[in-house]
DNA sequence: GATGAATGAGGCTTCATTCAT
DNA sequence: GATGAATGAAGCCTCATTCAT
């Protein structure tokens, strides 16, 4: 299953991205701000770019003076990492949270992969920013992100393997077919200006989920 | 198809790029230049980012002076767009170029993902370059670039249609597969950090392939 | 002489400093606190200079609030005018308090040389910090300082006067004797990366004494 | 003799100082654009300090524009290095100067010491700056800034050594006498607010002169 | 055609000061 | 009286672009 792999990732996100020091001791408060200030900053960082948005922009949108953002963040890349972080962890979120009460495993598979679709969908700016700024940031910061993406692939990753475990699914390369499932969900925003002309939502995945299943369902 | 979108994709790739204008006349001497200078450009943009290199260091890099970039390029987008418009240009060369001569119209399937794979990983930080910068430039510019691509995908999309009409392949969806196709190809540069750990470059296309057609053929 | 220029120099410095005004009455408490912040300032201004200490760190070192200090003290100048006239106050309260039972006129002149080299030993750093940014005052504030200056001035030319008057020294010009010896205590702070290789504070003193008197002592 | 002690500080002051880059490389270019930038630089640090003084009013009092000082500074510490170092330049290329063709050692010796009182007194604002602002540099640069004193300090020491050698001044102890002809010098500058009142620099050289004279004559 | 010094607008960040609690 | 979060003006520095040579 997949418990344990996150500390709690149903919970209300009162996560405390612990690589980012504020001056501010007030958690509940700190958190608080950088909601505003990253809800902000996703917006302007996916209109205009990361490079293209200034701090001054940010703090407008987000209503609080330019001074008030050093208080809760070292450095204009932090309002980054925390961006693209706050979008990972949407994702290890929502997967859960659909999932929680489904138990047949062909089913849990189409449900992780589907929600994953549709959360992408509704981020769809956001994913696209994790994708064209994630190399702005120092290496350190680009691994934290990257262990929260590894954190979402096992969600997917786990279904599967149930789905292997229980026989209805043939013995695959499970690494692969996480893969395939995370870039349906992705190219749903990298490609979205090709792909929304031919589907909706719902038709990508069920055309995405059909390929996958022919692969992989044992029995037809 | 997509014929005739762009002056001639497939030509020796001379072509003097219509939307960015020179200061210089001899048409030889700026593709020359530009070539020299897009070098430069595409090296430094893709560990650095696009915004985070100076002019002054792909002049650098290049061997040039800084005033002499503006003589074949009228500002700072100008070099992004040649710098990805290269790279798709090196798609749309080489994949009709590895078809040459290959007529089995499955075996034509595998060549064509499979060198679309092969200049992914040879041009591997050009591609994320394209992914991550191409919003940095205006919606005009941005629209050559897809044009591009979209000339890419015809190139797989045909080589499936073949195979759909000569009955290798069962009926289906053309553009999804197409999409899919595409979608292995990028994912590499993409994920590559992830992907490299487990495959080679031929094991991933074989495994990709293998999928594929496990899809597609009519008989096994 | 300078008597009366300062309400009272000798006194034991509970002088609340007229030009400074406290948001807060409790005299007694005023002096406690703005000993608190002056301390912490003294410290900090001494390493880092006036300008790139923030009052924040000021706050921070004297384990108050940042608002705080803003009750005891109109601006930031105020604190550096406290700091520096806290220094030259001890000179003013530590040499006449030496002085005390001391008799004869040679002696008296020795133990205030002797006393002042000793203060600024022990107070090296806040009397670099005088010599540095005093300017950085309002010329109405600078003023105070030189005046609070005089006054030292004043304390070892009255026992040159003494000496001359007894008959122990020659006629010498007594402005320039005492400005040759303030100047030697001064040196010893601000020259002290040099001056330390080679003589110890007392080696310095006895030096210097008897380099004056070899020039003012009248018979030998 | 003080020959050696500079590698020749008679020249025309094209001194190159080596701890600070520039980005541009025709080396008189650097030096007229630098002594520019100092320039403007010394009379600003020396009214309003260093922290208070921006790049801006450097530049505009320069007759420049602000992205050209950054082409011959690394940042504005270093225009502060420059400024002092010109200024203790200026004591090694004077004093030297000024000894040129005086062949008497005692001779030698008033020399060195009232030009150097009469270069401080030209150079009042810029010396007392090199007081106030030498702190406000990394300790590298420091280092830099107190070598020149050395250097300065040498030539002094040198002047006295003769003196004892040939027998005019009794044994003496050389760095004390030359720590005190270099502090009357500075002296001048540090307290000119009020020696000036009572001492025009001729009046003010003379009797410091007489002193050290009466210190160290042999026979009277 | 080529050079590279010069420009100056604009971005990130700091910090003295205020004010609601 | 005390706190500390909030403000926003202002400074340092970068870099795309120009232009005299």
């Amino acid at each position: 299953m997949t418990a344990g792999l996150l500390p709690d990732p149903a919970l209300p996100t009162r996560s405390k991205f612990p690589p980012v020091k504020a001056r501010v001791v007030d958690e509940s408060l700190v958190h608080r701000r950088r909601q505003q200030i990253v809800g902000a900053a996703v917006a302007l960082f996916s209109d205009e770019g990361y490079d293209r948005t200034t701090v001054q922009e940010i703090a407008a949108k987000a209503g609080v003076s330019t001074g008030l953002i050093y208080q809760y963040v070292e450095d204009k890349d932090d309002i980054l990492l925390l961006s693209i972080l706050s979008v990972i962890e949407a994702y290890n979120r929502e997967i859960p949270a659909a999932l929680e009460g489904v138990d047949d495993p062909l089913e849990r598979f189409r449900v992780a992969v589907g929600t994953y679709c549709r959360v992408v969908d509704r981020l769809r700016k956001a994913t696209v920013l994790s994708y064209r700024s994630t190399r702005s940031l120092p290496p350190e910061q680009r691994r934290l992100i990257m262990q929260a993406e590894v954190q979402t692939n096992g969600l997917i990753a786990a279904t599967i393997e149930e789905c292997v475990a229980c026989g209805v699914f043939r013995a695959i390369d499970v690494e692969f077919l996480t893969h395939q499932a995370v870039m349906l969900a992705h190219s749903w925003a990298l490609k979205h200006w090709r792909l929304s002309r031919q589907y909706t939502i719902d038709q990508y995945i069920d055309e995405g989920l059909a390929l996958y299943l022919r692969v992989c369902l044992k029995a037809q």
